[in-house]
DNA sequence: AAGCATACCAACCGCGGAGGT
DNA sequence: GACCTCCGCGGTTGGTATGCT
């Protein structure tokens, strides 16, 4: 155990990163992946340590990051499995293909949190709306496949995230519950106009029913079998529960929240 | 137009877990 | 088993953009 040494601070370059770094950072992974991240930024020729590198490349420069605003959808499936799994951001963004803990942490603690918060009068309201920032420091570099601004439809994972985080079928596990949301009335989003794919709800929510291979929740630690057994690990616990108010959120089509 | 308040988000910090020696 | 190193995670912060007065 015991605490990573402090990155060495000595001519390590901190705060904000030029799209220069970002170039450099992009093209040495492309080149050679990022197997050590300690040892990359020296390879790569970068002044940061390689926590920032690692930071910067998953949160920034992954070429299947999702970037621009959340989807209505992203919405109510991060509050409904921030309600499952509390903080557990990273757990989150497995679940969101194409996001970030990161980002989801800060849509979070900006917008939904205080979504939840008891109604608020009018006057406690928040005074403005932010217009979408624009996408700053985007590095030209970054073979990206991002298109904009989400448009409203949660993509389902690429190889690399499955490969990463085997979350291939549960990603839209909670579109189920996401779906039960609708009625919910504290929405003030001025997106109205999201569409989402049909048939992508339809085979993702057919995924979650037949859950019985082992591409279902393996990832989180367990095989998330239709007729799973009892739960055995905290992890187990969590994705048996999670699968068990899924699938209850879905027969009963309750009202969340 | 200017100043202030607020919202947003990229990035940092520190901790704990995992794996190797 | 103890120690070390690396990685990943969650909390927090500081800079900046935006809206309001």
């Amino acid at each position: 155990m015991g605490r990573a040494p402090c990155c060495e601070k000595m001519g390590l370059k901190r705060g904000p990163w030029t799209a220069e770094e970002d170039r450099v950072l992009v093209a040495h992974i492309e080149r050679h992946g990022h197997s050590n991240w300690r040892a990359l930024p020296k390879q790569a020729g970068l002044l940061r340590c390689g926590k920032s590198c690692r930071l910067r490349w998953i949160n920034y420069l992954r070429p299947d990051i999702k970037r621009g605003n959340f989807s209505r959808e992203e919405e109510d499936a991060i509050i409904q499995l921030h309600q499952m799994l509390g903080n557990r951001w990273s757990a989150i963004a497995a679940r969101l293909p194409g996001r970030t803990d990161n980002e989801i942490k800060n849509v979070w603690h900006t917008h939904l949190k205080k979504r939840l918060e008891p109604t608020k009068p009018a006057s406690q309201a928040p005074k403005r709306k932010r217009k979408p920032k624009q996408q700053q420091q985007q590095p030209e570099a970054v073979p990206t496949t991002l298109e904009g601004p989400t448009t409203g439809a949660v993509v389902p994972v690429s190889p690399e995230q499955s490969l990463s985080t085997s979350t291939t079928s549960t990603t839209t596990d909670y579109s189920a519950a996401a779906s039960s949301m609708e009625n919910a009335d504290s929405f003030t989003s001025e997106e109205e106009d999201y569409q989402i794919d049909d048939s992508f709800w339809s085979e993702t929510l057919a995924m979650t029913v037949d859950s019985s291979d082992n591409s279902g929740m393996q990832a989180e630690g367990s095989t998330f079998g239709a007729s799973s057994s009892a739960p055995s690990t905290n992890e187990d616990d969590m994705d048996f529960w999670l699968k068990l108010f899924m699938q209850a959120s879905d027969m009963q089509n309750l009202p969340q929240i």
